[in-house]
RNA sequence: GGUGAGGUGGCUGAGUGGUCGAAAGCACAUCUUUGCUAAAGAUGCGUAGCCUUAACAGCUACCGAGGGUUCGAAUCCCUCCCUCACCGCCA
């Protein structure tokens, strides 16, 4: 979330800046505003006739032990204690009233994002590698899938509905040994810690990374334990440090998890669900970094170099754009996203989203490191893909279809693998 | 799930209704002394909010969480959560 101190103070530059977003928050930056001066007012107010209560039953208590009479000072204290349930209420309620507005707040925009209002507008960064020709009309992974008994959508619909998929003998196989080049890339080349987490997670780390309140539609809970399926790994592994005042020397955290993600999907049926691009739930590894404010830049770079870095090693051709100030996530400050080329698809696939949330989820999860000089301050946190594991599926098993129906396995997986083609 | 014990500051650990934000020790920081790879002493050392500010200071809240009793709660009562031990069940 923002700083109130930001919109105490800037309340018209924060307008200004979250007017490149859609959505329109200039009316919740102003509640937001007249909420803290009433909260304020009530605070203060509340504290003084503390003050005075803790300084009477002081003297009650000095009274008493001399034996003397204090019956008409302990009812003037009661009706204090009346009145700063009176207030105290209402300092409360402006107080839960300012939370939940700055939890619905998006965060603002880095200066270095690009003004846009929609995807359209989003530039295109850089392109590696080109989009490979075949001498033969290119399958659709969902047809490959098939014929080599890789992907069974029927059975995936058949135990849990539409938009769960079965991998089987060779699509499992490929699936598992993907996960495990993924995380020993990022851990052995790229010094992430990998970490296995709970899928099942409390509130508060929705909240923490974003997820809650607004967009609670999109997430599984289980309402009988009140806890929720991960989105994605973002989740639980940034929120292993909520609450917590981190030691300058553990800066830059570096964290790598492979998770189930779990999405509800709410409103996008029929919005490019074709095959795996869509489902309910799919694997994942994800990247996390928690950064002091001055690297979090350059830590976002880095972080996208190693994402980008899978498609490198696996000879997928891609593209990287930055999202615009329309389309950005949230709670993000600036975002790259990757897209690999799927020639079944004759489309790029998003398969990671690489942010820098500035200290916006930070703030909403309360973590904090300690400074050079012994200071409290809010570090950055930055997550990325690394990447999406179905839509990478798609892309690799599109892009090295042979004429033959056979799916040539790329050098850099063999090892995983365990042999050098498919079919 | 059952029974028992317990949750206090970075850690250990006192504190069972009144000047306790909390003894003491450890750790840490600064300084002093002796001196030289260590010891002794002094001082400081939680988090957040409010009010102010050049800065300091001041005030309030926080002793697992939430409620209650009271003029006053770390301390008494209730509910919940968590940890540990044993039992039960179980991959």
């Amino acid at each position: 979330m923002l700083d109130i101190r930001l919109i105490r103070d800037n309340p018209e530059q924060v307008k200004q800046r979250l007017a490149n977003r859609s959505g329109d928050f200039a009316s919740l930056v102003d509640e937001v505003q007249s909420i803290d001066t009433q909260r304020r007012a009530a605070e203060t107010e509340r504290q003084k006739l503390q003050s005075d209560r803790n300084r009477i039953s002081k003297e009650i208590g000095i009274a008493k032990k001399n034996g003397q009479d204090t019956s008409a000072i302990e009812a003037e204290v009661r009706g204090i204690g009346s009145r700063i349930e009176e207030i105290g209420r209402e300092a409360d309620v402006a107080d839960a009233r300012q939370r939940d507005l700055l939890l619905s707040i998006p965060n603002l925009p880095h200066e270095a994002c690009p003004v846009g209002s929609t995807a359209e507008e989003n530039p295109e960064v850089r392109v590696w590698g080109t989009k490979p020709a075949y001498d033969f009309q290119p399958k659709d992974h969902t047809v490959l899938g098939a014929a080599l008994g890789m992907l069974d959508f029927e059975a995936g619909a058949k135990i849990s509905g539409s938009a769960f998929v079965v991998y089987r003998a060779a699509g499992a196989k490929l699936e598992r040994a993907l996960i495990s080049f993924l995380l020993d890339l990022h851990t052995t080349q790229h010094g992430y810690e990998e970490i296995s987490p709970p899928l099942l997670v409390k509130s508060e780390c929705l909240v923490g990374t974003g997820q809650l309140p607004k967009f609670g539609d999109q997430v599984y809970h289980s309402a009988a334990d009140d806890l929720y399926l991960i989105p994605t790994a973002e989740v639980p592994v940034t929120n292993l440090h909520r609450d917590e005042i981190l030691p300058l020397e553990k800066l830059p955290v570096n964290y790598a998890a492979y998770t189930p993600c779990f999405r509800r999907e709410a409103g996008s049926a029929g919005l490019g669900t074709r095959g795996l691009i869509r489902m309910h739930q799919f694997d994942k590894v994800e990247l996390v970094k928690i950064t002091t404010p001055e690297t979090s830049m350059a830590e976002l770079e880095s972080l996208t170099a190693n994402a980008e870095k899978v498609l490198q090693l696996l000879g997928l051709h891609y593209r990287v754009i930055e999202l615009c100030t329309g389309d950005i996530g949230f709670g993000s400050a600036k975002t790259y996203d990757i897209e690999v080329w799927a020639p079944g698809q004759g489309t790029y696939l998003e398969v990671s989203s690489c942010s820098n949330f500035g200290d916006y989820q930070a703030r909403r999860m309360n973590l904090r490191y300690k400074d050079e000089n012994g200071k409290n301050r809010i570090p950055h946190t930055l997550n990325g893909s690394g990447t999406a594991l179905a839509r990478l599926f798609v892309a690799l098993v599109e892009t090295y279809q042979q004429a033959d129906g056979t799916i040539l396995i790329p050098e850099a997986l063999r090892g995983h693998f365990g042999a050098e083609k498919i079919g």
